[in-house]
DNA sequence: CTGCTTGCAAACCATTTGCATCACT
DNA sequence: AGTGATGCAAATGGTTTGCAAGCAG
């Protein structure tokens, strides 16, 4: 688990904040899905680890967690995706024909970032950029190279 | 109105959709609303245009008017963005700390955008992209060089 | 005329909120 | 013990749907 080394029980308790286990499990959660996290897949996670535990309190963790800076939240389209703070920067490329999620460096998109910078003054929040278009495969339909439509996911 | 030289009655008759006024305000108001148009923008100006028309009417409208392609939906973090298909492509920086949109032209990222696909073999839908970060105003507390904090919108 | 569209109202569904109870600290 | 957190249930708000009546073609 990431956030082991991260004194969470500090961080909560020094905002003012007490230290549920249903705090904890959805912060497990957040990390057993290692960067995507929709709110549904936290939802799923929280519940196969405790399904006592209920979904208004899910919500209200991850707006604390979120608030004491341990979560980070990242609005895209398909709604907000929640990680581990400081977990390994990177961008997603989502295919948005076979639902693919490609993973990029976030290198991938320092010089892109410096120019806009450069020319528009504007620092783009580039914590977590999903970017949508369509794969490889997805442009040639002969080449049928991935067989799982659904979710495939390289974090 | 740019959709005036569309014909747009065709490009709905043809694709086997009645031309209703009700659909026609509502291709008005997106026009109007000039490249982002969120669902609550078109509801307000539709019900300008013609307060008796429902607010489902208007999802269908746009549901219909996104078939047929008159119009282009683009999703974003904040929701769905209508506008009208073939208007000047452009892409947006949102300021999360001000409101303020900027607005970069397509070629601006064009390059960007062929390095991913040159490096990842994926094509970023590029329709309208939308950025977010921080102006330069919002980054140098001393210059207060814009007063509206609410929203300003440079289309 | 015929069938697609509309307006209305009800259904939906994710998220939020009020409140009594519970449990960290 | 006291204050914040939880679970439950009900409220909320945006979007969707079923249906009878209304128009476009």
């Amino acid at each position: 688990m990431s956030h082991e080394n991260k004194d969470y029980i500090q961080i909560l308790r020094s905002q003012g904040h007490k230290v549920t286990p249903q705090r904890l499990i959805v912060l497990d959660a957040v990390c057993a899905l290692e960067g995507h996290a929709t709110i549904a897949d936290i939802q799923a996670k929280v519940h196969f680890l405790d399904p006592s535990i209920n979904r208004s309190t899910i919500y209200r963790a991850l707006e604390v967690l979120t608030e004491v800076g341990l979560v980070t939240e990242a609005e895209m389209a398909e709604g907000k995706i929640y990680r581990i703070a400081g977990e390994a920067e990177h961008h997603h490329l989502t295919c948005t024909s076979c639902g693919r999620i490609l993973t990029i460096p976030k290198a991938a998109l320092s010089g892109f970032i410096a120019d806009i910078q450069r020319d528009y003054s504007f620092v783009i929040a580039a914590d977590h950029l999903v970017l949508k278009g369509t794969c490889e495969a997805c442009r040639q339909p002969g080449i049928d190279s991935h067989s799982t439509p659904e979710k495939i996911l390289d974090t």
